[in-house]
DNA sequence: CATGAATGAGCCTTCATTCAT
DNA sequence: GATGAATGAAGGCTCATTCAT
C-alpha cells in the first residue's frame, strides 16, 4: 500500500472497522482493489489478484461485486467520496469562490506531491470510471466557480470552457507532478494560471494562489454505504 | 474508417501509394491498426483484428512490428507525424506567438468538432503512447509559448505551468467536444481562456482567438514512384 | 409461475397449506424449484436461485435436499405424483382398458395444449429424473395396457414394444404440441394412432380416441391443520 | 472410443485421412468430441477435456469451433451426415415405403444392440442438437412415409401424427434396447408395431417387418465439409 | 516475406457446497 | 432450523505470440 498522507489514509482504512461483517468485507475488497489498482495500473488489474491481496477467493469477491467492472466504478465512488469530504471539510470556513478554488486546485496538487502512486491511481481511476470519480469531483468545482463569478472575482467566457480549463490543468498538472517532471512549487503556479485564466488579474491571483493551504482533518468515520450491489441471483434473460 | 477532414485523412491515405513493398505493407499495417483503435479502443485491439482488418495475418503483422506494445505506439508517431505536419505547415506565414498559439490549440478542437470518432482516437492514443504523440505535439507548443512570451504577449508563471494549462485544458476540450457536451463557440472560448491563463487581457485574447483559422493544405503526396493505383485497404464501417 | 390448469395448480400449491413446519418449508422450495426449473430448464437452474425463488437462503435449501440432484429427483417424484394422483381419479369409472389409455394420453397432450411450459417442464424433469418421474407415469399405462388386452381389444406384438410406442409417441407428441408445431386436433390423431398401434382396427379406435374426456376434479385438499391462510411463493412472472 | 460396427466407424473415422491440414485439425476434434461425448455425456463434456483427448490445446477448439455449442451442433451434423449417407445407400434398391421404412428404424435399432454407447451417445446429441440431427433423420423417414401413403399400404391419421408415431417410438426403444431393457427381438416388434400404428394389418405388417435387413456399405470417404465455420475476428459489437 | 495453424497462459465468471453464527 | 457469507474448483473463452511450411 503506497504511502498516503495520514488524514487520507484514516478516511479510507479506519472505515474497515466496527463495521458489520459484510460491510467489512465489502470494505477489505475496496482496500485491496486500490492497492492493486496501484500496482498494476486498473487495466492490468485482475480480479483473482484483488481476492488474493484481500485475503479471500475469487468467489467472494463476486459475493459483493457483479462484475470486474462494478469494482473500478465502487472504488471511483469510494475514492471520490472519501477525498471530497476531506477536502470541503477543509474549506469550510472560507467564504471566497477564488480563494476555494485554488485551495481546491492545490489540494490535488498536493496530493501528487506527497504521495504519486495514491495521485496515478486517482487518474487512472478516474480514466475508467469517469461517472463515478469526475463528476462527483467537478461538482465541487463547479460550484466554486459560479460563486467566485456572483462575487465578481471571476470573468469567464463560459462556465463550459472554465471547467474544461480546471479539470484539464490540475489533472495534467498532477500528472507532471506524480512523475516527477515538475518544477518546485509547480503546485502554486498552477493556481495562480487557472484563476488568471478564470479572469483574475496575475496579482491578486498570485496572492490567493499563496494563501496557506488549511490543514486536513481526520476523518468522522461515517461508513460508505452505497445501496448495497449484492449479487442478486436472477439476471441471465 | 471514420470520416476525417480531407487534408488529414489525404494525409494518412496517400502514405500507403507509391511506397516499396514492404513501406506499403507497413503502411496498411497502421492504417488497419488506427481503424481497429477507432472501432474498439486501443486497449481492446486485438492483432488478429489488425490483421483482418488489413486483410493480412497475424505472422504478417509479427514481420513488422514486434510487439503489440510497438503498434500502440508506431500508430502514435504516424498520428503525431501527419498532424504537426498539416498544423504548421498551415501556420507557416503567422509570425505572432499568440495567434500560432491560438490556432494550434483551435485547430486541435476543431478536430474533435469535424469528426469526433477522430479525437477520441487521438486522445487515446495520446494516453496509451504519450512518449510518441504527446511530446512531439507539445514540442510545438512549446516553441510557440517562448515566441509570444518573447514578443512581451504571454506573461507566464512558469513554462512548466503554462504547458500544463495548455495540453491539459486541450485535452480536456477536445473531449468535451467529441463527446457532444460542449456549447456552441466551445474552440474560440477555449482559446480565449487560454491566451488569459498564459497572461493575455481579455479583449486582446478575445481578438486574437477569434481571428479565422487558416486553411489545411492538401498533402504534397511524397513522391510516387510507381504511377499504378494502388486500393488502400477497406475498413468493416 | 407459468399458467397451469386450475385442478392441476391446486393439486401442486394446496400441499404447501396446512403443513406441518418443516414440510411445508420443503413445499414452498420444491415449488421454487419448480418455477426456476420451468424459466431456466432443469440444467441451468441453480441453487442460489431456487433458494432465492422461495424467498430463502441457500444454507436452508441443503437443510431440505442434500445435493441439487435430489432437488430434481424430489420435483420428479412429485410431480409424478400429483399427476398421476388427478389423471387416475379422473378415470375411475372407466371400465375399458383402450379408453382408458386414451384418456391418459389425451390428457397428457391436452396439458401440453394447455400450458406448454408445463410440459416442457414436465419433460425436463423426466428426461433428467427418470426413475422418479417416468417409472411413476409408466405403470399406470402397463395397468391400461394390460387390462385392454385382457379384455381382447388389443393384440399386442410385445409388451415392452407397446409400453415404447406409447411412451415414446406420447412423449413426442408433448414436445410437439407444446413447441406449437401440431396441427389443430393432434391429440385425438395420436390416440388413434397408438390404439392401432395396440392392434385395435381403424374405426374402433378412432371411436375411442373421440370420446370425450372426463373431467379433472379439484383435490381433496389434504387435510389443513391449521386454518390460517399462508402466503404463497410468489414468482419472477 | 467406444466399438461401433464397422461401416459406420470406417464413416466417422476415415475421414481424418487424407485432408488438408485444418479439415483434418477439424475431423480430430469432432472425433475427440464424440469420444468426450459418448464418455461424460454431452452435457457435462468440458472444452478441456475434447482438446485434450484431441492432444491439443483449449485455445485450437476455440480456432474450429467459436463456442461450445457449436462443438454440439457440428457433431450432431456430423452424425447426421454418416448414419443417414450409409442407411439411405443400403436402401438404395428397396422400391416399397412400408419396407424402407421398416429398415430404417430396424438400423437404428441395431445399431443400439451393436453399440449402446453409440446410440445414448446419439440420443443425448439429438437432445441438444435437435436442429442438425432430428431435423436430417426425419426427412428421410418422411420421404419413406409418403411413399408408403401413395402406394397405398400406409393409411395414417395424419402426417403430424405418423411422423411423431415414428421419432417417439424409434426414439423410445433405442434407449430400451441401448440400455439392456429390452427383450429379445425388441427391433422386430418395435417395426411393426410402428408399421401397424401406421395403418397396416398386423400380417402385411409383420411380414414386412422380418425381411432380412440389406447390409451397410463401406463408406466412399467423402470429406465433410460444413462450411468452414473458422473463427471470424470481427464480432463484438 | 507471408501464411495461418497452434499454443498456453490466464482472465472473468459461475455455482454447488460448507459452516460459524 | 435458518442464515448468508465464504469457498474453491472449474469452465468457457481470449489473445499475444511462435513457428513450420
Amino acid at each position: 500500500m503506497p504511502h498516503l498522507p495520514a488524514p487520507l489514509a484514516d478516511a479510507l482504512t479506519l472505515v474497515a472497522a466496527g463495521l458489520p461483517k459484510r460491510e467489512r468485507t465489502r470494505a477489505q475488497l475496496l482496500l485491496a482493489a486500490i492497492q492493486v489498482f496501484a500496482a498494476r495500473g486498473v487495466a492490468a488489474a485482475t480480479m483473482q489478484e484483488i481476492a488474493a491481496v484481500a485475503g479471500m477467493t475469487t468467489g467472494t469477491v463476486y459475493n459483493h461485486f457483479s462484475t470486474r467492472e462494478e469494482v473500478v466504478q465502487q472504488v471511483g465512488l469510494w475514492l471520490a467520496h472519501a477525498l471530497c469530504q476531506r477536502i470541503t471539510d477543509s474549506q469550510q470556513d472560507i467564504p471566497e469562490g477564488a480563494e476555494r478554488m485554488a485551495i481546491g486546485n492545490r489540494r490535488y496538487l498536493w496530493l501528487a506531491e506527497q504521495s504519486p502512486a495514491w495521485a496515478l491511481l486517482l487518474l487512472d481511476v478516474a480514466a475508467a470510471a469517469p461517472e463515478q470519480l469526475l463528476q462527483k469531483v467537478q461538482a465541487y468545482a463547479l460550484a466554486d466557480l459560479r460563486l467566485g463569478v456572483k462575487q465578481g472575482d471571476f470573468h469567464i467566457v463560459s462556465e463550459a470552457a472554465a471547467m474544461d480549463l480546471i479539470n484539464g490543468t490540475v489533472t495534467q498538472a498532477m500528472r507532471s507532478i506524480a512523475l516527477g517532471l515538475a518544477p518546485p512549487n509547480h503546485a502554486t503556479a498552477i493556481a495562480t494560471t487557472v484563476l488568471r485564466g478564470l479572469g483574475m488579474a496575475h496579482k491578486p491571483a498570485q496572492a490567493v494562489a499563496r494563501r496557506p493551504l488549511p490543514p486536513l482533518q481526520a476523518p468522522v468515520a461515517t461508513p460508505v454505504r452505497t445501496g448495497r450491489a449484492r449479487r442478486t441471483v436472477q439476471g441471465k434473460s
